[in-house]
DNA sequence: CTTGACATACGCACTAGTTCGTACATTTTA
DNA sequence: TAAAATGTACGAACTAGTGCGTATGTCAAG
């Protein structure tokens, strides 16, 4: 909007809180909720530690806007899918290659929703927005396992939430274990050819599932 | 061991050393490595915090230790599993199960090993005991499926690491990710119908993945 | 179009409280 | 008595949060 003026202060709310945001991000995702310093997070931000307070009252209160701005990115990308035209295995397999590529793509979301889970999801249950979110998945997951079933490709009733989880684990672990994992077997999770083999592996596997 | 006297003060750095680590990797895993307080394990204990201090070093030397424990115990449990005189089939299903039990039965293990990969797997990596385990799950894995597929049971020559990281995608996040997933979609994973539900599941995708 | 009043945006430097770690004293065991 | 094990009390450093003063933008009155 603004351009930024070279003598004196430019006031620019906006751009100054994702620049906070941003900061946080990085910092939270790195160290975790208690390891996140928001010292450093002041010192590495454009601004000072007061403004942090200014905008956000606590450290707990920054964590949560980090938190439903990563939640508030996703549902963005998530919506414009088509999937009702395709024919069910493919539509499936579109939904895992985009969850798949989705959590590749977002490794501090990824990393956001482990510490959430470390502490018990106690920050989600207080922000209703982050809740009524992922519903969507389910409903098109249901309507492709349907059209499945009803077209005789799909043998099993299978839940879709259950299959949500099943493609969900293996797309998330991925990315969340991906330090341990790597340790232990010495393998490198982000390389392509390694990325693509596992993105027909759950395809493959969740098909046949179904088709059993 | 030895009993405890009532009168007077019994040495049993032992018991004393297995205190503290019960005591710390319950803090460790409910509140992270940077959330845990060593005040707090320490009141929580038979002894004091210049006892952890004397037998641990610092607070990152407690936590390595229960980190290494952790993991000595999965060990032992691992070992001794007779697979090798099963059909294919029967002994994938055989470790399915076990590794699904194990998970489920061992939360503070997921999530040691989840606050590791936030910290980028450095403790881990510090420690050699670690980085050689698991590695017989992978021969044992192997063994299977070359011997599925030799008689003809399995169609699909797989990665034996892939699999593995199949299998224990799902298992891991179910117990990793209870919190959050059961906040979204309002669902107790720990609920014994919805555990043999899933447990059916992995390895009949896993198998299905295998045959076809 | 200038001036001044007021709300918002911002920064410095400080405080109160916490947290890891230790010096020192003491007890138990051998 | 020496060595190992243990308890108490304290300190140095860090960390979340704030008091207070300043800059900037807006808008209405002159």
């Amino acid at each position: 909007m603004a351009a930024k003026r070279e003598n004196g202060r430019k006031n620019d709310p906006q751009r100054t809180q994702e620049d906070i945001l941003d900061v946080a991000t990085e910092e939270f995702t790195t160290h975790g909720l208690a390891g996140g310093r928001v010292d450093a997070i002041a010192e590495k931000t454009r601004t000072s530690k007061r403004m942090i307070y200014y905008y956000f009252g606590s450290k707990e209160g920054l964590y949560l806007a980090v938190l439903e701005r990563a939640y508030r990115k996703i549902r963005t990308l998530e919506e414009d899918l088509q999937l009702s035209n395709l024919p069910p295995e493919q539509a499936l397999r579109v939904l895992i290659s985009t969850t798949f590529e989705h959590d590749e793509a977002n490794p501090e979301f990824v990393r956001l929703v482990s510490i959430e889970n470390i502490h018990h999801a106690a920050h989600m249950l207080r922000s209703e927005a982050i809740r009524d979110l992922n519903v969507s998945v389910i409903e098109t997951i249901a309507a492709i396992l349907a059209r499945g079933v009803a077209a005789g490709v799909f043998a099993r009733k299978a839940d879709p939430i259950d299959i949500h989880m099943l493609i969900s684990a293996f797309c998330f672990f991925r990315v969340s274990n991906r330090y341990t994992f790597g340790t232990i077997f010495r393998r490198d999770l982000s390389e392509p050819a390694t990325m693509e083999r596992h993105k027909g592996m759950i395809a493959d596997a969740v098909i046949s599932y179904l088709k059993t």
